[in-house]
RNA sequence: GCUGGGGUGGCGGAAUUGGUAGACGCCCAGGACUUAAAAUCCUGUGUCCUUAGGGACGUACGGGUUCGAUUCCCGUCCCCAGUACCA
C-alpha cells in the first residue's frame, strides 16, 4: 500500500481489473433478487458534461448500493445517437453524421470509463445502428397493423424562404431562427401514433407508480394530458333570413336538427351555467364560419382573415394576446332557455381543442369576462354563492366586478334555480340528452403524436407509396430501412431522402411494381421509447427483445435522470410500453416504478453588463477578494475592471463550464464523484465550487492515512470483545452501527448528500481514536469501523473504496468476487449507554443531564431537580407542571 | 394570471411523530510544522451583550395553537419551476 493516495493509479488499475473480470456484466438469476437500475441516456455531442456525472453517478451509487446489499444488478447504458447536431455538424463542417456520431460515442465512452462507472458494457445499444432502428420500424409497422399509426394532413411552422419545417423552439418569435424571416404554418401530410388511444389509461394508471414519482412529474403529465370533464351541447344557428346561412355537417362540430336547421356544437364543463351565456363564440377556422365567408359582411369577413393570419403565426408566449373577436350577424338559440343570442367569431377561441365553439358566460369565465367588457356584451349571473342565493331570487342580476368562476347555486336559471352546481351539471347533461340536443363528454388536451420529420438523421418510416396499390407497409423480412450512405444535408430544403433515388425507388411489396419509399424519418423520441427493453437482449435479431428476458428484468426498478424529460419522453416510454403490453411483449402497464429527477449543475459567472449585454469573464481570469466572514467583497479582471456575479447554467459562453475530463486529471474520478453526491441534494440545483472537490479530495486522503495507520495492527485474528469492551471501543461500535442505520436509510429514500455527510462523521471518529497503546477490544472496533466506512463509501468513490478493501482483506480479486456485503446494522451495538437529556424551564434550555436510555420518567424528573443549574432557576418558584419525554426530554414549568 | 415547490449562518446544506436549531462540508480567521511556501494537523466560526460563569435574540415577515413550533394553523411578502386564452 502506498503511503500517500493516488488516485490516478488506482483508478486505472480497478478499470481495468474490472474489465478483465467483467465484474458487472449480469445474466438473469432465478436465485437472485434482480435490480434494475437505469439512467438517461446521453446525446453523443462529442463530450461528457456535469450534468451527465452527477445524473450518471447517483445512478451508479444506487447500482453498487444493491449489489452489495446481494442483488443482481443491471446497470446498462447506450446513446440516443438519432438527431439533430448530427445533421448540424454534416452542414456546418461537412462531416457525415454517421462518421461525427461514432467518433463522438468513441470519446464519450471514454469519458464514461474513466469516470469508473459500473455499466455493462456488452448490452451498450445505439439508437442510429441498423441492428437498433430495424426495431423502430418493426414496432411502426406492428403500430400499423393494429391502427395505431395513420397519416393525415396537418400544420408545421414552415420557413417559405429556407424551405425548412421548424420546431416550435427554431420557430419562436414568428421568426426562423436561421434565417430571421417570418415563419407560416404550412400543410403537410404526416404520419401520427395514436397516444389518445390510451390517455384514460395513462391519466389512470398513475395510480399504479404514484409512490414512486415525483408527485410534480405526475402532476405535470397530467397537465398536459389535460383531461376535462362536461359536456356537448348543440345551438341551433340561423342567418336573419335563413338562406344565407351554411352549414355542413362535420362530425362531431355540427349537425342538422330535425327542423333541417344547422347546428353548431360547443364543448362546456360549466353547463349549469348555460342560462347565463350571452353569445356562442367561434374561432376563425371553424367550417361554419368557412362556409358562410362569403355572406358575411365586408367588415366581419376581414376581421376574420385578419384573426386566421394572426393564429397563423406561431405564438410568442411572452405577450399576452388582446381579446378581439367580431359579431358574424349569424343567431343562435340558448336549447335551455331558447334565447336568441349573437354568434361571434373570437381569437381566443382554438379549433384545437373541444369543437372549436364555445358558449360565452361572462358572468363565470375569465375569458369570457375580458371579451365581454371589451365589447360591450350583456354580463348575467346565473351562479351564486350558497349563502346569497335568497338574495338573488328577488335581485335583478348585480354587476360583477370579476367573474364568479366557482361552483355555487344556480339563480335566474328557470326550473333549474336553487340546484347546486355539482348536481345541475349531471341533470342538464341527461336533460340535454332526452331533448337531442347534447351529452356529457369529456375531452383531452393530448393529441396523437406526430413523429413526422423532414430529416436525415433518423430512423426511415417504413412505408412505400405506389401508384397501384397507393399506401403499402414495408415486409418485415425487408427491414431495416437503411439510411443510405450519403444524402445532401444542407440544413434547409426538405426531406434530405427526397434527393436520394437509390433510397427513395422501390418496388411494391404488394405488387412489385415501381413504388417510392417514405423520405420523412421518425421523431427522435421514438427511439427513447423502448431503449431500455433493447438492453436486455441487445442482439437479437428477430425481435426487439426477448419476452422472458424482459419478464426477469423489467420493469426497471429506479429511473435517474433530468427533469426536463419529465413529461415528454416519460409520457412516451409509458405510452410505449402499454403498447408492447397489447401487442403481448410485457404484461405490465408501468415500465418505471420508481422516478428519480436531478437539477442541474449551475456554476458562478463574473460579467460586466455596463454597456446593457454581459460580457462574461472566465473564472481563472477573474481575481476575488473576501471578507473576513467569506463573503465576496469584490471581483475584477484582468485590466482591473470591477464585474458583477451570478449563478447560471453552465456553458462555455459564460465561462462557467466545467470539463469532467479536466476534474478527473486534477482530482481523480471518485472525488469528482463525491463531490457532486455530497454538495447538494440531487433533486436540487448544483452550484459547482472548485473548493468544494477539494474538499472531498482531503476527505479520501484522510480515510487513506487512516487505513494505513492502522492495516499493520488488523494482522492477527481479532475476534469481537467478548465482554463489553472498553468506554472507547464501545462508543466507536456505537458510531459505526449508527452510521450503518443512517447510510442504508438514506440509499432506501435516495438521499445521497447526507450518507456522505453520515460517513465523514464515522471517518471523524475513527480519527479520535488514538493509535498507540490502543487495547485490542480497541483494534477490533477500528477495524470494524474502518470496513464499513470503505464498503459504505464504495457507491460513491468505488475505485478508492476497491483498493482499501484489498488492502483490508489481504487479496486483490475485488469486492463483488469476494462476495462483500454491506455491513450489517445491529441494533444493540447502536445502542447508547448514556444519553444527554436537555432540562428545559419554561420551554428554555437551561440545562443537560445524563441518564440511560431506559431511565423511567420519574428518575429523569428527579435528575433534572437534581441538577445545580435547574435549581437556580426553579427555588423560590412553584413548579406548575413537569413534562417528561422518555428519552428526549425535561421540561418544567415554573411561575 | 393559474398550478406546484420553496425561503434556516458568509455559502451548499442537516435536523424521526412538534422535543438540545445550524450535523457534515466549503469559505474565512488564528496557531503548530517549515528557511519559506504548499500540503497536513489543531483551534475558532449564527448575531448581540459580558471580565468570567453566562445571558438575550435567532429558521422570510406578522399573528395563532402548545409546557414546547424550522416542523401544525391563518394572513402578508419574496424566490424558483411548470404552463399559456384548454372553454
Amino acid at each position: 500500500m502506498d503511503e500517500k493516495y493516488f488516485a490516478k493509479k488506482i483508478e486505472q488499475k480497478w478499470q481495468q481489473k474490472w474489465a478483465e473480470s467483467g465484474a458487472f456484466h449480469a445474466e438473469p438469476d432465478a436465485t437472485r433478487p434482480k435490480f434494475y437500475a437505469l439512467e438517461m441516456l446521453p446525446y453523443p455531442s462529442g463530450n461528457l458534461h456535469m450534468g451527465h456525472v452527477r445524473n450518471y453517478s447517483a445512478g451508479d451509487a444506487l447500482a453498487w448500493y444493491k449489489r452489495l446489499k446481494g442483488f443482481n444488478v443491471l446497470h446498462p447504458i447506450g446513446w440516443d445517437s438519432f438527431g439533430q447536431p448530427a445533421e448540424d455538424a454534416a452542414v456546418k463542417r461537412g462531416v457525415n453524421p454517421r462518421d461525427w456520431t461514432e467518433d463522438n460515442i468513441q470519446v464519450m465512452r471514454g469519458q464514461l470509463e474513466r469516470m469508473g462507472f459500473s455499466y455493462d458494457w456488452r448490452r451498450q445499444m445505439a439508437a442510429h445502428r441498423p441492428e437498433y432502428y430495424k426495431f423502430d420500424q418493426w414496432f411502426f409497422l406492428k403500430m400499423y397493423e393494429m391502427g395505431l399509426a395513420y397519416k393525415r394532413l396537418t400544420q408545421v411552422n414552415w420557413c417559405s424562404h429556407d424551405q425548412a419545417t421548424l420546431s416550435n423552439e427554431q420557430a419562436s418569435g414568428g421568426l426562423c431562427w436561421r434565417c430571421g424571416n417570418p415563419v407560416t404554418k404550412k400543410d403537410l401530410e404526416q404520419w401520427f401514433l395514436k397516444t389518445t388511444a390510451y390517455t384514460d389509461q395513462l391519466l389512470d394508471d398513475m395510480a399504479e407508480i404514484e409512490a414512486g414519482w415525483p408527485a410534480s412529474v405526475l402532476k405535470r403529465q397530467s397537465d398536459w394530458m389535460g383531461r376535462s370533464e362536461g359536456a356537448f351541447v348543440e345551438f341551433e344557428v340561423m342567418a336573419h333570413g335563413e338562406s344565407l346561412f351554411a352549414c355542413p355537417i362535420v362530425d362531431g362540430l355540427t349537425s342538422m336538427s330535425d327542423h333541417g336547421k344547422g347546428r353548431v356544437r360547443v364543448f362546456t364543463t360549466r353547463i349549469d351555467t348555460i342560462y347565463g351565456a350571452n353569445a356562442i363564440v367561434l374561432a376563425a377556422e371553424h367550417p361554419v364560419i368557412q362556409a358562410n365567408i362569403d355572406n358575411f359582411s365586408e367588415e366581419v369577413a376581414t376581421k376574420i382573415a385578419f384573426i386566421r393570419a394572426e393564429n397563423a403565426k406561431p405564438a410568442d408566449h411572452e405577450v399576452e394576446i388582446e381579446k378581439d373577436g367580431i359579431d358574424t350577424g349569424l343567431r343562435a338559440v340558448n336549447p335551455f332557455s331558447h334565447e336568441e343570442i349573437p354568434v361571434w367569431v373570437g381569437n381566443y377561441v382554438m379549433m384545437e381543442y373541444g369543437t372549436g365553439a364555445v358558449m360565452s358566460v361572462p358572468a363565470h369565465d375569465d375569458r369570457d369576462f375580458e371579451f365581454a367588457k371589451k365589447f360591450g356584451l350583456p354580463i348575467r349571473q346565473v351562479i351564486s354563492e350558497p349563502h346569497m342565493e335568497h338574495a338573488h331570487h328577488t335581485m335583478q342580476a348585480m354587476a360583477l366586478e370579476v367573474p364568479l368562476t366557482i361552483y355555487g347555486v344556480l339563480v335566474h336559471s328557470d326550473f333549474w334555480n336553487g340546484k347546486r352546481s355539482e348536481d345541475a351539471k349531471k341533470e342538464m347533461a341527461e336533460f340535454a340528452v332526452k331533448h337531442g340536443f347534447g351529452e356529457a363528454a369529456t375531452t383531452y388536451r393530448l393529441r396523437d403524436w406526430g413523429i413526422s420529420r423532414q430529416r436525415f438523421w433518423g430512423s426511415p418510416i417504413p412505408i412505400i407509396y405506389c401508384d397501384r396499390c397507393g399506401t403499402v407497409p414495408e415486409k418485415f423480412e425487408n427491414l431495416p430501412v437503411r439510411l443510405p450512405e450519403n444524402a445532401p444535408i444542407t440544413g434547409t430544403g426538405e426531406s434530405p431522402l427526397a434527393k436520394v433515388p437509390e433510397f427513395y425507388e422501390t418496388t411494391c411489396p404488394k405488387c412489385d411494381g415501381p413504388a417510392k419509399r417514405e423520405t420523412d424519418t421518425m421523431d427522435t423520441f421514438v427511439d427513447s421509447s423502448w431503449y431500455f427493453f433493447r438492453y436486455l437482449d441487445p442482439t437479437n435479431e428477430d425481435m426487439p427483445f426477448d419476452t422472458e428476458k424482459a419478464a426477469y428484468w423489467t420493469p426497471v426498478d429506479q429511473y435517474i435522470g433530468g427533469d426536463d424529460h419529465a413529461v415528454m419522453h416519460l409520457i412516451y416510454a409509458r405510452f410505449w410500453s402499454k403498447v408492447m403490453r397489447d401487442m403481448g411483449l410485457v404484461t405490465f402497464d408501468e415500465p418505471v416504478k420508481r422516478l428519480l429527477t436531478q437539477g442541474m449543475v449551475v456554476g458562478e459567472t463574473f460579467f460586466d453588463d455596463e454597456t446593457g449585454k454581459r460580457i462574461y469573464y472566465p473564472a481563472d481570469d477573474v481575481t476575488v477578494e473576501r471578507d473576513p466572514k467569506g463573503r465576496l467583497t469584490s471581483a475584477v479582471n484582468a485590466e482591473g475592471k470591477r464585474l458583477r456575479h451570478a449563478i447560471e447554467r453552465m456553458s462555455k459562453s459564460k465561462g462557467n463550464g466545467v470539463d469532467p475530463n479536466d476534474m478527473v486529471d486534477a482530482y481523480g474520478a471518485d472525488a469528482a464523484r463525491l463531490f457532486v453526491m455530497f454538495a447538494a441534494p440531487i433533486e436540487n440545483e448544483l452550484v459547482w465550487h472548485e473548493a468544494g472537490i477539494e474538499g472531498a479530495v482531503r476527505f479520501l486522503q484522510r480515510v487513506w492515512r487512516l487505513v494505513y495507520r492502522w492495516q499493520s495492527a488488523f494482522g492477527g485474528d481479532l475476534q469481537p470483545p467478548a465482554t463489553a469492551g472498553g468506554s472507547e471501543s464501545r462508543k466507536l461500535r456505537q458510531k459505526t452501527h449508527q452510521t450503518i442505520k443512517r447510510v442504508s436509510d438514506s440509499f432506501e429514500s435516495l438521499q445521497f448528500n447526507t450518507p456522505v455527510a453520515a460517513l465523514m462523521e464515522l471517518s471523524n471518529a475513527i480519527s479520535d481514536v488514538e493509535f498507540e497503546n490502543a487495547d485490542v477490544d480497541t483494534v477490533f472496533a477500528v477495524r470494524e469501523a474502518l470496513t464499513s466506512l470503505v464498503l459504505m463509501l464504495t457507491p460513491f468513490t468505488p475505485h478508492t473504496s476497491e483498493e482499501l478493501y484489498s488492502v483490508l482483506v489481504g487479496n486483490d480479486d475485488g469486492m463483488l468476487a469476494n462476495s462483500a456485503r454491506f455491513p450489517e446494522f445491529i441494533e444493540e451495538m447502536a445502542k447508547a449507554d448514556e444519553i444527554e437529556i436537555p432540562v428545559q424551564i419554561n420551554g428554555k434550555l437551561r440545562s443537560r443531564v445524563m441518564a440511560p436510555p431506559e431511565t423511567s420518567n420519574e428518575d429523569l424528573e428527579k435528575l433534572a431537580f437534581a441538577d445545580e443549574k435547574v435549581r437556580e432557576f426553579t427555588d423560590g418558584k412553584d413548579v406548575v407542571k413537569v413534562i417528561v419525554v422518555p428519552k428526549r426530554l425535561v421540561n418544567i414549568v415554573v411561575k
